[in-house]
DNA sequence: CTATTATAGACCCATAAAGTCTTTGAAAGG
DNA sequence: CCTTTCAAAGACTTTATGGGTCTATAATAG
């Protein structure tokens, strides 16, 4: 069990936008650089994250991508949300009931774990960066 | 990002051997019949769980798997690791300097899920499913 | 010695992640 | 209106891994 590749260039894309240029829109290449990846590959989980309404996105000459209005209270946990999906990361497929215990504890666990990620903002990583230069 | 089948039947088996037969030893076929999956599958897993030291096993006529003598300090985390390993969920790629700040996020929140796995012991739901017996 | 059981490893298949390429569509600016 | 610059969409390829089978080997009880 891991992550996607697909929720790292997520967050650290998130992050560069919050704290570089949150108001300008930036393009795709530029943003691409930055992670040495290759810039369709990139608009490909921007896209995801326009869906979601984390991002901004504006074609045409001098468009790109920037954050939502909203985006001081968007959390970890709703772009990996955004990459990864919504559902539990376990399911008991095996045929003994509605109330597996098993699957009570595990659910319950991940829980913590979404409660730490839903209460760090990527604006809080945001202030420690512009707050280091 | 999922945790494996494998994951879901090791769990299982445990709680079976902890609820059922901690003392004699079970053979595989009828470990598997319970959660319908195959016999040699199954005992990919088990072997693992042995090399983790939580299973005994005993070749030959009467054998089979039992618990180990520390069965009850075992935790769902101990399984967990023993089947999908010990690595962190996230790995950060990008190449930027060793303290990235997402990287950190993460680590600690899923130091949160494994905190409440490693409190839950197997020997706990064990004793709730014979108490409702 | 034989029946029974676990162990090991080669092997296969399906699915999903990861990434590329190409076409389409929208906007800005002359 | 035409061209340039950008995002959106989707087909496609590649690669890795989970999930599982099969067969041969080793250990042990009787």
């Amino acid at each position: 069990m891991k992550y996607s590749k697909a929720t790292n260039y997520a967050l650290h894309t998130m992050l560069h936008l919050a704290a570089a240029t949150p108001d300008k829109p930036m393009g795709v290449q530029q943003l691409a650089q930055q992670q040495k990846l290759s810039p369709t590959y990139l608009s490909k989980i921007l896209t995801k994250l326009v869906k979601e309404g984390m991002v901004q996105s504006a074609s045409g000459a001098n468009g790109g991508y920037s954050l939502k209005a909203n985006w001081e209270s968007i959390s970890f946990l709703d772009i990996i949300h955004a990459i990864e999906g919504k559902a539990s990361l376990f399911d008991c497929d095996v045929d003994h009931g509605p109330n597996c215990l098993i699957q009570q504890v595990m659910v319950s666990a991940e829980e913590k774990m979404e409660e730490e990620l839903r209460n760090v903002k990527i604006a809080d990583l945001a202030k420690e960066i512009t707050a280091a230069k």
